[in-house]
DNA sequence: GTCTATATCTGGATAGAC
DNA sequence: GTCTATCCAGATATAGAC
């Protein structure tokens, strides 16, 4: 019960760090501005992290956990159909609701990952490759075209996802409507499952199975 | 020809500016290192620029330029599969040989395209109806599938396209191949292409058009 | 057009009272 | 755990000699 309050403070902090973080970017970011938002002195930020590289880490790391979990759904046993489409609805969901996370890591990696290569390098390959093998599994199955090349797949996956949090902005600018809208936004991920289904199905019914959801 | 030597400092200026905005956003690059990577003073920098936004506005009004021509292939009179696949390998290519352009602007985008924001609500805007228009007459042929929401499909292909150059560390760390060996980055494009014209033409041709190339 | 000098401010970070 | 005071490096920007 002690730690309650500080540990309520540190998450805080962690939240106001994205919010400045997922703007500025590492060395954009002020500490001063992290400390406003987070309602405590500059200075306060030392005592709970380092030095301001530490805090961002941090804050980083928590989002790229989150970040990787829907790529669980990837399992040999399931239909890949089915697979995709709750995958594709799922990040499309996250990235919604998470949309300072998913821009904070397109930020890291857009300015050369200088805080997460050895991550990315590391643990996030390892992850990647054993999706990339259930992949090929389903093409010896017969069950996703063999046309496709896992990796260069689930890296377009991942671009097309992510694009509706990380460019919101240009979103709204360009079509006047909101990805916050409830019935376009089911309109865009709709969209978006029928078109990456369509091309990597090995039969025909991928089309009309997207149009189920 | 007693501009030139100017002219040229000019576009040193420019380049070196790019090469560090690129990096680290506008908040984050600092006049000191481009005008040492430019060969100039920091100081000189305000003989050719008033301050720090103006030298940011100008490189990202010159990336911009660019980075829309290629929307010009779309034209109602011509094929949507050639259009379509001729503008995702411009698009790739352009990303590849100007990729430093192409972070820069994803990088304002996602920042919330502070400096960009009003060009972004008018010309391009502009711009962007009128290839809807295209896209919306190819339907009405029974060129492309109706299913394809105009607005969603163009920002898909956008993502995709960009996506090659913006997440470039991305993609080497995680395959351990880089787009800049000629097979593999023509293999990608080949993928993309494929992908995005399986789903999108009326005519059952687009896989095997998109595999003459 | 380019350099030096300098003004002014904000950045991250530390020391120490409370 | 939090606040005040302060250090110092680096930031943008200006003035003026050359």
């Amino acid at each position: 019960m002690e730690l309650k309050k500080s540990t309520q403070k540190r998450n805080q902090l962690l939240n106001a760090a994205l919010d400045v973080f997922s703007v500025y970017g590492f060395s954009g970011a002020s500490l001063d501005e992290i400390a406003q938002l987070a309602q405590m002195h500059k200075s306060n930020i030392f005592y709970y992290y380092e030095n301001k590289e530490a805090l961002y880490v941090e804050v980083l790391m928590l989002v790229l956990q989150k970040w990787l979990e829907p790529l669980q759904l990837f399992e040999v046993d399931r239909e890949p159909a089915d697979v995709l489409s709750e995958y594709i609805i799922q990040k499309i969901e996250y990235s919604k609701a998470h949309s300072k996370a998913s821009k904070l890591f397109a930020l890291e990696i857009i300015q050369g990952a200088p805080y997460i290569h050895t991550v990315l390098k590391g643990s996030i390959k390892k992850h990647f490759k054993r999706k990339v093998k259930v992949l090929q599994q389903w093409q010896e199955q017969g069950k996703l075209a063999k046309e496709i090349d896992p990796e260069i797949f689930i890296i377009n996956l991942w671009s097309i996802t992510q694009s509706y949090a990380d460019f919101d902005i240009q979103f709204e600018a360009l079509t006047g409507k909101t990805l916050r809208n409830r019935n376009f936004h089911q309109r865009a991920i709709q969209h978006t499952v029928a078109l990456l289904l369509s091309g990597c199905t090995a039969e025909k019914s991928a089309l009309s199975e997207a149009e189920n959801l």
